[in-house]
DNA sequence: GAAAATTTGTTCGTATGTATC
DNA sequence: CGATACATACGAACAAATTTT
């Protein structure tokens, strides 16, 4: 039977925190904006206006406005006029979040590449199936920027980076979006800056084919080559010498 | 005693809010946490310990408290022996930031189901590969609970979900894990309880087919059935009548 | 461009509720 | 039960930054 509750009887010291009345702010502010009450854009008012409207402390303000804030949901501009807002979509405090949580959690480069193969992978279907002539206009326009930075490293990987995130956003899927961005917030510092020429040619070269599968429409073969590609790029990390594996590839 | 290394405002582009004394506490504990100085339930100290340690004022301290609470990053209790300690890993703030982040960037329902189909193919490809010999009883035994609750929606809606999470699991892949608890904790209140009889005898159907799969260690079937799982979901949630669709299936 | 108004950032002091020993 | 330690919360005040006038 399910006995895992019984496993890891945790989480008993909620009750006081979890009844602040900073946490009560912060909860009611974050159900308005779930019932459509709030639109990005909004005032809230400021620290003054909040303390005088909830009728506590400036203090007690600040710590919910705090929270709000490191949860995305508000913005906070000092001056004349400024004052919390409900903000546009921060997406950098939901990468720092998943970094956070990957790194709590001892999360290896390794399943992040696994997850990375999950969520490319579908990126690059969609992406066939969905793409305008616009992303093919930008993804072509990249290919050719990545052209002339082949000997540079860094610049080569930047790039590549780039045509990586073009192929997302050419899902038109956000959500995919999203994960992406914070997903490569989290694997950029390590895997920077292995690019070799001769690597670089390699991955320009699929990601030529990549763009020629996206153009044609043919979402199974964009999918299943950009696994490929990432998968390559496993095997150049955790194989040790890069230089070997000439079918590896990148950095991006 | 050092301080809290009071920067030059040297960096014209950068907004006042991001060098608040505050935000510096903030970024030296992550920057710490990263470099490996601090592990899960190591003690950083209480609030006037801190406040004496980067020679500020307790309530700066209370800010930069506060923002590492809501990242995730340490977990704060009172009374005597409390204190701030570094969190075990909490998932609850990055699913909620992750549901914030949607909400404020309008993602769709329909771009979530295609995020759900890039984490559950994949966790369902990589259990079929890794899964362990507990991997498959936990599987069986909720199988077996969801056949005792076939006439309940809510329960056997809720049974589903945990087989779900269990396949996920069995992919050893913790980066999946969080993923895919953050998104089920998204989508869930619109999704539930549509389950009828009919769908849920389809769904075990399928279940135990996932299930053979997995055990049969065939990850190309197990991914391909799952996703065409959720692609009926999505047939389900966006065509009006579920019942019209006798393929379709479920909830979970 | 300068002055004024507004708002956040920061500090100190104090009181209270709560958890641990 | 009492003592201790800690977070929570309040009020007043000044400094710093930004927008408006």
């Amino acid at each position: 039977m399910g006995n895992a509750e019984l496993t890891k009887p945790n989480q008993s010291w909620a009750p006081v925190r979890a009844n602040s009345v900073a946490n009560q702010i912060v909860m009611q502010v974050r159900e308005a904006l779930f019932n459509g009450k709030f639109q990005p854009g909004d005032l809230l008012g400021s620290e003054k206006d909040l303390a005088a409207q909830f009728d506590v402390s400036r203090i007690t303000v600040r710590d919910a406005l705090r929270t709000l804030e490191t949860m995305g949901i508000i913005e906070i501009r000092v001056g004349a006029g400024g004052g919390a807002r409900i903000a546009e979509g921060n997406l950098d405090y939901f990468s720092d979040a998943l970094a956070v949580q990957f790194k709590l959690a001892g999360v290896t480069e390794r399943e992040i590449l696994d997850l990375q193969v999950a969520i490319e992978g579908t990126g690059a279907e969609l992406a066939a199936l969905n793409r305008s002539r616009e992303n093919l206009e930008e993804l072509s326009e990249l290919l050719g920027e990545a052209e002339n930075v082949m000997d540079s490293s860094a610049d080569f990987t930047d790039a590549g980076q780039q045509f990586h995130l073009a192929i997302i956003e050419a899902s038109g899927n956000r959500a995919l979006i999203a994960q992406f961005r914070a997903l490569r917030y989290v694997v950029w510092p390590q895997n920077a800056q292995r690019a070799t020429r001769e690597i670089a040619e390699n991955a320009q070269k699929i990601h030529h084919q990549l763009y020629a599968y996206i153009e044609a429409q043919d979402s199974e073969a964009a999918r299943k080559l950009m696994i490929d590609h990432l998968v390559s790029i496993r095997a150049v990390a955790f194989s040790g010498t890069a230089a070997d594996d000439a079918t590896g590839v990148i950095c991006c």
